[in-house]
DNA sequence: CACGAAAATGGAAATGATTATCATTTCCAA
DNA sequence: TTGGAAATGATAATCATTTCCATTTTCGTG
């Protein structure tokens, strides 16, 4: 956890929805920090591992980041303006399992995300 | 519907599983298919409009494509041989409309995948 | 059959995100 | 202060995907 680290996640913060690397790197950069893209996604790629930041993807495969709280949980995205709401998802996590059973799958993981348009958008 | 998206669906149906559109057009050449990426990535995107096949993300955010069923499902799919199963969710469409109007989202839509290792590998 | 328009095709270049390189700078303990 | 490790960032490389554009194929009509 160097100082990089720490400067994505007050960004994170700052934005609150999903974000992209170019677009958190953007934001920096308005601010006036000279951070460069390279550490940009050093920073992003590290907070991932340390799983303290969600990765998901856009519709086009682009990777968007958000600072995500502890423990399995997945994301109702808003397409308009990106607001997300991290739910439980106690339904899925037994769907998940029943199903790698029934077909004798192990070691299995799963995604499930939820997009719509909020209530303001 | 024209001599390339059947082309490409007699290979999605050789394959089985999910392949990226690089390894599908690898494969045409292969088998003596002159044909260009150009018109392979045209075909799958005309295919997935028609909702003929379905388009996923690779955790490296490749899109990989996969003939597909009539009606909304979510698959199994098997990291080590990529085998994949269709599977119906029904728990999975209930949570997504309840979580979806506890907040109230509008026009939503989700995904949800299980990743895991199939018996044989 | 011949002709021309429209659709299909594919090679090459452009794009855009992400990653690898590498020289420079910052940190920090001894 | 100093030596080395970690961090940084500009630049170049990669790689999937799109765009361009010229050529070829398809097909309906005379």
């Amino acid at each position: 956890m160097n100082k990089s680290d720490l400067k994505m996640i007050s960004v994170l913060e700052r934005t609150g929805g999903f974000a992209s690397a170019q677009e958190l790197h953007q934001i920096l950069r308005r601010e006036g920090d000279g951070i460069g893209l390279t550490t940009v996604y050093r920073a992003l790629q590290s907070l991932v591992d340390d799983k303290i930041v969600d990765l998901l993807r856009r519709d086009d495969g682009e990777a968007i980041y958000r600072l995500c709280g502890d423990g399995h949980h997945h994301h109702l995205v808003c397409k308009g303006c990106g607001q997300t709401v991290e739910i439980e998802g106690g339904a899925i996590e037994n769907w998940a399992t029943a199903k790698a059973k029934e077909f004798g799958f192990r070691e299995v993981a799963h995604t499930a995300e939820i997009f719509g348009l909020c209530s303001k958008c």
